[in-house]
DNA sequence: ACCTTCTGCAACTTATGGGTTGCACTAGGC
DNA sequence: GCCTAGTGCAACCCATAAGTTGCAGAAGGT
């Protein structure tokens, strides 16, 4: 994955209530109107929110009726985590090996 | 973890030119000054980045001398990175058995 | 001692992100 | 057909984050 992508994915999980509202979409799905409900914010501001996670590919839209139902899409957070765990894990190796090489050296 | 230093973590991780900066650290060890010098903006804001994500904990900076030489820590990147995989696998095993329920209900 | 290199601090500009309000539109329920 | 609940769009504040410049201080090389 592209850097460019990567950073927009976690700028979108770079905010508290994006966070809550996740988790919330976590435990069961439900549309803006909903969700604003138990927020102390307005409707609109949690619909931007809605559109940031959905941009990054985090929240999936359906329009039921004349609601638009939100859900998670978890599929996409384990995705990204395996790919941070190999990314942090590479970067440790490279550098116990770049210690190594400055031990031997001196 | 919380979702309030959740949150603070990935708001670093939320930024392209950061992503650069790690990706560097990541090859090798380097002073704000050696990184300055690889990217199109001033070292003060190189530093500014810098101490963002020492703040987040994903990098660490020593002392050599005159100069402050940052490394990555691998091992933050990789325990956040298993913490997202549970948590996307565990939203999405929630979402199926409530699909589930919604069928057997119709 | 002197010069150079790297760091540290502070004040300032500018862009962007989170939030608000107001209003128009659409789709179900009765 | 009318009312209501839910959404969509646009303009607008305000705080903060990214970046800049300028200068002072500390540490190594010669």
């Amino acid at each position: 994955m592209p850097a460019a992508q990567l950073a927009s994915v976690f700028a979108a999980l770079g905010d508290e209530t994006r966070w809550e509202i996740l988790a919330r979409l976590g435990a069961a799905p439900a549309s803006a109107s909903a969700l604003a409900a138990g927020f102390p914010i307005s409707r609109q501001a949690i619909v931007k929110h809605l559109d940031v996670l959905q941009e990054a590919g985090l929240v999936e839209a359906a329009r039921r009726g004349r609601e638009v139902r939100y859900s998670v899409l978890g599929g996409r957070l384990s995705s990204l985590g395996r790919d941070l765990e190999r990314l942090g894990s590479a970067w440790d190796r490279r550098l116990s090996s770049i210690k190594q090489l400055a031990e031997s050296d001196q």
